[in-house]
DNA sequence: CCAAGACATTGACAAGTATCGATGTATCGC
DNA sequence: GCGATACATCGATACTTGTCAATGTCTTGG
Protein backbone atom coordinates (compact mmCIF):
# COMPACT_ATOMS: atom_id res chain seq x y z
CA UNK A 1 0.00 0.00 0.00
CA UNK A 2 1.67 2.93 -0.76
CA UNK A 3 -0.08 6.42 0.48
CA UNK A 4 2.21 9.01 -1.54
CA UNK A 5 2.87 9.32 -5.82
CA UNK A 6 6.28 7.43 -6.07
CA UNK A 7 7.81 11.40 -7.16
CA UNK A 8 6.14 14.55 -7.56
CA UNK A 9 8.89 16.45 -9.87
CA UNK A 10 8.35 20.01 -10.47
CA UNK A 11 4.73 19.88 -11.90
CA UNK A 12 4.43 23.88 -12.50
CA UNK A 13 1.09 25.35 -12.19
CA UNK A 14 -0.65 25.33 -15.54
CA UNK A 15 -2.18 28.84 -13.57
CA UNK A 16 -0.23 32.76 -13.91
CA UNK A 17 0.41 33.40 -9.98
CA UNK A 18 -0.17 37.23 -9.41
CA UNK A 19 2.55 38.20 -7.59
CA UNK A 20 0.90 39.74 -5.00
CA UNK A 21 -0.24 35.84 -4.16
CA UNK A 22 1.26 33.63 -1.76
CA UNK A 23 3.57 31.05 -3.46
CA UNK A 24 0.94 28.20 -3.88
CA UNK A 25 0.53 25.18 -6.38
CA UNK A 26 3.92 24.46 -7.34
CA UNK A 27 5.50 27.56 -6.77
CA UNK A 28 7.72 27.00 -3.88
CA UNK A 29 10.10 23.62 -3.10
CA UNK A 30 7.94 20.93 -0.84
CA UNK A 31 10.11 19.56 1.83
CA UNK A 32 9.60 15.69 1.44
CA UNK A 33 8.59 13.67 4.27
CA UNK A 34 11.14 10.98 5.23
CA UNK A 35 9.71 8.10 7.10
CA UNK A 36 10.04 4.78 4.88
CA UNK A 37 7.13 3.15 4.00
CA UNK A 38 7.63 -0.09 5.85
CA UNK A 39 7.85 1.54 9.18
CA UNK A 40 5.20 3.92 8.82
CA UNK A 41 2.76 0.87 7.80
CA UNK A 42 4.12 -0.37 11.42
CA UNK A 43 3.36 2.77 13.09
CA UNK A 44 0.07 2.64 11.64
CA UNK A 45 -0.86 -0.85 12.40
CA UNK A 46 0.37 0.25 16.51
CA UNK A 47 -1.72 3.41 16.39
CA UNK A 48 -5.06 1.14 15.24
CA UNK A 49 -3.97 -1.20 17.87
CA UNK A 50 -4.56 2.24 20.42
CA UNK A 51 -7.29 3.72 18.31
CA UNK A 52 -10.22 1.92 20.23
CA UNK A 53 -11.01 3.06 24.33
CA UNK A 54 -11.01 -1.08 25.06
CA UNK A 55 -8.29 -1.46 24.02
CA UNK A 56 -6.47 1.69 25.41
CA UNK A 57 -7.95 1.00 28.57
CA UNK A 58 -6.95 -2.86 28.22
CA UNK A 59 -3.08 -1.52 27.76
CA UNK A 60 -3.16 1.03 30.32
CA UNK A 61 -4.19 -1.94 32.66
CA UNK A 62 -2.02 -4.14 31.73
CA UNK A 63 0.78 -1.45 32.25
CA UNK A 64 -0.67 -0.97 35.77
CA UNK A 65 0.19 -4.53 37.18
CA UNK A 66 3.58 -5.21 39.00
CA UNK A 67 2.79 -8.83 37.31
CA UNK A 68 0.62 -10.67 34.66
CA UNK A 69 -3.10 -11.00 34.59
CA UNK A 70 -5.47 -13.68 33.52
CA UNK A 71 -7.90 -13.08 31.50
CA UNK A 72 -10.36 -13.95 33.76
CA UNK A 73 -9.57 -10.98 35.86
CA UNK A 74 -8.94 -8.91 32.38
CA UNK A 75 -12.42 -9.85 31.30
CA UNK A 76 -14.04 -8.89 34.46
CA UNK A 77 -13.11 -5.37 34.03
CA UNK A 78 -14.46 -4.23 30.82
CA UNK A 79 -18.43 -4.32 29.99
CA UNK A 80 -17.77 -7.24 26.94
CA UNK A 81 -18.20 -10.24 26.40
CA UNK A 82 -15.91 -12.97 26.50
CA UNK A 83 -15.17 -13.40 22.91
CA UNK A 84 -14.66 -9.73 22.32
CA UNK A 85 -12.21 -9.40 24.98
CA UNK A 86 -10.48 -12.43 23.30
CA UNK A 87 -10.16 -10.29 20.12
CA UNK A 88 -9.03 -7.36 21.55
CA UNK A 89 -6.22 -8.98 23.17
CA UNK A 90 -5.39 -10.61 20.11
CA UNK A 91 -5.28 -7.54 18.47
CA UNK A 92 -2.84 -5.72 21.48
CA UNK A 93 -0.88 -8.93 20.81
CA UNK A 94 -0.39 -8.67 17.15
CA UNK A 95 1.01 -5.09 17.45
CA UNK A 96 3.46 -6.18 19.87
CA UNK A 97 2.18 -4.27 22.94
CA UNK A 98 1.28 -7.24 25.12
CA UNK A 99 2.56 -10.89 25.34
CA UNK A 100 0.26 -13.62 26.31
CA UNK A 101 1.27 -17.47 27.89
CA UNK A 102 -1.43 -20.00 28.89
CA UNK A 103 -0.68 -22.10 31.17
CA UNK A 104 -2.63 -24.31 32.74
CA UNK A 105 -6.03 -23.76 32.04
CA UNK A 106 -5.56 -20.00 32.62
CA UNK A 107 -3.87 -17.34 29.98
CA UNK A 108 -2.35 -14.97 31.45
CA UNK A 109 -0.52 -11.62 29.99
CA UNK A 110 1.38 -8.44 30.32
CA UNK A 111 2.52 -5.73 28.71
CA UNK A 112 5.56 -5.48 26.74
CA UNK A 113 8.68 -3.36 26.31
CA UNK A 114 7.58 -1.87 23.47
CA UNK A 115 3.95 -1.68 25.19
CA UNK A 116 5.09 0.29 28.62
CA UNK A 117 7.18 2.19 26.39
CA UNK A 118 3.75 3.24 24.13
CA UNK A 119 2.10 3.85 27.20
CA UNK A 120 3.75 6.13 28.70
CA UNK A 121 4.70 8.37 25.45
CA UNK A 122 1.13 8.40 25.11
CA UNK A 123 0.32 9.83 28.16
CA UNK A 124 1.83 13.51 27.15
CA UNK A 125 -1.20 12.91 24.48
CA UNK A 126 -4.31 14.85 25.65
CA UNK B 1 -19.28 5.89 25.84
CA UNK B 2 -17.95 4.20 28.92
CA UNK B 3 -15.32 1.46 28.31
CA UNK B 4 -14.75 -0.07 31.94
CA UNK B 5 -17.14 -1.05 34.24
CA UNK B 6 -18.41 1.35 36.93
CA UNK B 7 -16.52 -0.54 39.65
CA UNK B 8 -15.43 -3.98 40.13
CA UNK B 9 -15.25 -5.02 43.83
CA UNK B 10 -14.59 -8.88 45.16
CA UNK B 11 -16.45 -10.54 43.17
CA UNK B 12 -14.72 -13.92 44.16
CA UNK B 13 -14.35 -16.79 42.01
CA UNK B 14 -17.05 -19.38 42.37
CA UNK B 15 -14.54 -21.91 42.04
CA UNK B 16 -11.84 -23.15 44.39
CA UNK B 17 -8.26 -22.36 43.36
CA UNK B 18 -5.58 -25.17 44.31
CA UNK B 19 -2.59 -24.09 46.04
CA UNK B 20 -0.30 -24.65 43.35
CA UNK B 21 -2.05 -22.76 40.97
CA UNK B 22 -0.89 -19.00 39.96
CA UNK B 23 -3.41 -16.28 41.32
CA UNK B 24 -6.00 -15.88 38.67
CA UNK B 25 -9.76 -15.46 38.64
CA UNK B 26 -10.02 -12.52 41.38
CA UNK B 27 -7.12 -14.05 44.05
CA UNK B 28 -5.28 -10.91 43.62
CA UNK B 29 -5.57 -7.39 44.01
CA UNK B 30 -5.61 -5.83 40.59
CA UNK B 31 -4.45 -2.37 39.67
CA UNK B 32 -6.74 0.05 38.85
CA UNK B 33 -6.60 2.40 35.58
CA UNK B 34 -5.73 5.63 36.35
CA UNK B 35 -6.38 8.20 33.18
CA UNK B 36 -9.71 9.84 33.64
CA UNK B 37 -12.48 8.85 30.38
CA UNK B 38 -12.90 12.47 29.53
CA UNK B 39 -8.67 12.16 28.38
CA UNK B 40 -8.77 9.01 27.42
CA UNK B 41 -11.26 10.05 24.63
CA UNK B 42 -9.21 12.51 23.61
CA UNK B 43 -6.45 10.05 23.24
CA UNK B 44 -8.49 7.60 20.94
CA UNK B 45 -9.47 10.62 18.91
CA UNK B 46 -6.15 11.74 18.15
CA UNK B 47 -4.72 7.79 17.81
CA UNK B 48 -7.86 7.66 15.39
CA UNK B 49 -6.83 10.63 13.32
CA UNK B 50 -3.60 9.36 13.04
CA UNK B 51 -4.02 5.78 12.53
CA UNK B 52 -4.73 6.24 8.70
CA UNK B 53 -1.26 6.05 6.20
CA UNK B 54 -2.67 9.00 4.57
CA UNK B 55 -3.26 10.90 7.28
CA UNK B 56 -0.43 10.27 9.26
CA UNK B 57 1.98 11.23 5.85
CA UNK B 58 -0.14 14.26 5.42
CA UNK B 59 1.01 15.79 9.16
CA UNK B 60 4.54 14.52 8.49
CA UNK B 61 4.51 16.16 5.25
CA UNK B 62 2.90 19.30 7.15
CA UNK B 63 5.04 18.84 10.22
CA UNK B 64 8.31 19.03 7.83
CA UNK B 65 7.40 22.28 6.00
CA UNK B 66 9.28 25.42 7.11
CA UNK B 67 5.56 27.08 6.53
CA UNK B 68 2.59 26.65 5.34
CA UNK B 69 0.91 24.43 2.36
CA UNK B 70 -1.69 25.15 0.11
CA UNK B 71 -4.36 22.15 -0.35
CA UNK B 72 -3.22 21.58 -4.13
CA UNK B 73 0.27 21.34 -3.15
CA UNK B 74 -0.89 18.79 -0.84
CA UNK B 75 -3.08 16.93 -2.71
CA UNK B 76 -0.56 16.73 -5.56
CA UNK B 77 2.05 14.69 -2.71
CA UNK B 78 -1.01 11.67 -2.85
CA UNK B 79 -2.90 9.63 -5.12
CA UNK B 80 -5.85 10.54 -3.95
CA UNK B 81 -8.65 12.97 -4.75
CA UNK B 82 -9.83 15.93 -3.84
CA UNK B 83 -12.95 15.35 -1.68
CA UNK B 84 -10.75 12.67 -0.13
CA UNK B 85 -7.73 14.73 0.49
CA UNK B 86 -10.35 17.54 1.76
CA UNK B 87 -12.02 14.67 3.82
CA UNK B 88 -8.43 13.84 5.83
CA UNK B 89 -7.37 17.49 5.98
CA UNK B 90 -10.79 17.92 7.94
CA UNK B 91 -10.33 15.08 10.56
CA UNK B 92 -6.72 16.02 11.54
CA UNK B 93 -7.72 19.50 11.77
CA UNK B 94 -10.92 18.68 14.17
CA UNK B 95 -8.59 16.50 16.14
CA UNK B 96 -6.07 20.09 16.63
CA UNK B 97 -3.03 18.77 14.90
CA UNK B 98 -3.57 20.85 11.99
CA UNK B 99 -4.81 24.36 11.55
CA UNK B 100 -6.18 25.46 8.02
CA UNK B 101 -7.27 29.02 6.81
CA UNK B 102 -8.50 30.42 3.48
CA UNK B 103 -6.91 33.49 1.76
CA UNK B 104 -8.45 34.63 -1.75
CA UNK B 105 -8.66 31.23 -3.65
CA UNK B 106 -6.47 28.89 -1.67
CA UNK B 107 -6.62 27.26 1.61
CA UNK B 108 -2.99 27.10 3.65
CA UNK B 109 -2.70 24.29 6.07
CA UNK B 110 0.63 24.37 8.63
CA UNK B 111 0.84 21.99 11.63
CA UNK B 112 -0.03 22.99 15.65
CA UNK B 113 2.60 22.67 17.88
CA UNK B 114 0.11 19.74 19.29
CA UNK B 115 0.81 18.10 15.95
CA UNK B 116 4.25 18.76 15.74
CA UNK B 117 5.02 17.14 19.23
CA UNK B 118 2.73 14.20 18.45
CA UNK B 119 4.55 13.49 15.39
CA UNK B 120 7.99 13.48 16.77
CA UNK B 121 6.70 11.58 19.75
CA UNK B 122 5.43 8.96 17.49
CA UNK B 123 9.01 8.67 15.86
CA UNK B 124 9.62 6.43 18.80
CA UNK B 125 6.59 4.09 17.91
CA UNK B 126 8.30 2.07 15.54
C1' DC C 1 -21.70 40.07 -14.68
C1' DC C 2 -19.74 35.73 -16.13
C1' DA C 3 -16.75 32.03 -16.63
C1' DA C 4 -13.17 29.50 -14.43
C1' DG C 5 -10.62 27.78 -10.72
C1' DA C 6 -9.87 26.14 -5.66
C1' DC C 7 -11.74 23.90 -2.23
C1' DA C 8 -15.62 22.02 0.72
C1' DT C 9 -19.73 19.29 1.10
C1' DT C 10 -22.92 15.65 -0.15
C1' DG C 11 -24.44 11.03 -1.34
C1' DA C 12 -23.33 6.46 -2.50
C1' DC C 13 -20.77 2.39 -2.02
C1' DA C 14 -17.29 -0.94 -0.68
C1' DA C 15 -14.30 -2.46 2.81
C1' DG C 16 -13.08 -2.76 7.51
C1' DT C 17 -14.26 -3.57 12.43
C1' DA C 18 -16.57 -4.17 17.05
C1' DT C 19 -19.71 -7.05 19.02
C1' DC C 20 -22.17 -11.20 20.21
C1' DG C 21 -23.87 -16.13 20.42
C1' DA C 22 -22.46 -20.58 19.27
C1' DT C 23 -18.99 -23.74 19.04
C1' DG C 24 -14.31 -25.75 19.39
C1' DT C 25 -10.22 -27.11 22.18
C1' DA C 26 -7.49 -28.03 25.95
C1' DT C 27 -6.97 -28.79 30.98
C1' DC C 28 -8.28 -30.29 35.44
C1' DG C 29 -10.79 -32.59 39.37
C1' DC C 30 -13.35 -36.48 40.35
C1' DG D 1 -13.30 -41.19 30.96
C1' DC D 2 -16.65 -37.36 32.16
C1' DG D 3 -18.18 -33.12 33.23
C1' DA D 4 -16.85 -28.53 34.12
C1' DT D 5 -14.07 -24.58 33.30
C1' DA D 6 -11.02 -21.14 30.66
C1' DC D 7 -10.15 -19.37 26.62
C1' DA D 8 -9.93 -19.16 21.44
C1' DT D 9 -12.20 -19.32 17.04
C1' DC D 10 -16.10 -18.95 13.88
C1' DG D 11 -20.11 -16.86 11.61
C1' DA D 12 -23.33 -13.31 11.48
C1' DT D 13 -24.59 -8.56 11.97
C1' DA D 14 -24.55 -3.68 12.70
C1' DC D 15 -21.80 0.20 12.52
C1' DT D 16 -17.86 2.88 11.03
C1' DT D 17 -14.77 4.65 7.56
C1' DG D 18 -12.07 5.53 3.17
C1' DT D 19 -12.98 6.63 -1.42
C1' DC D 20 -14.95 8.80 -5.44
C1' DA D 21 -18.19 11.44 -8.63
C1' DA D 22 -21.24 15.07 -8.50
C1' DT D 23 -22.37 19.36 -6.83
C1' DG D 24 -22.13 23.63 -4.08
C1' DT D 25 -19.71 27.96 -2.59
C1' DC D 26 -16.62 31.53 -2.89
C1' DT D 27 -13.13 34.29 -5.19
C1' DT D 28 -11.00 36.40 -9.06
C1' DG D 29 -9.79 37.89 -13.85
C1' DG D 30 -11.75 39.65 -17.85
Amino acid sequence: MSTTKPIQPAQRSRRQITPSDAACCGETPIAQPQIEEGRLVTMVDRLKALADPTRLRMLELLVAQPGELCVCDITSQFEQRQPTISHHLRILRDAGLIRGEKRGVWSYYQATEAGIQSMSTLRSFA
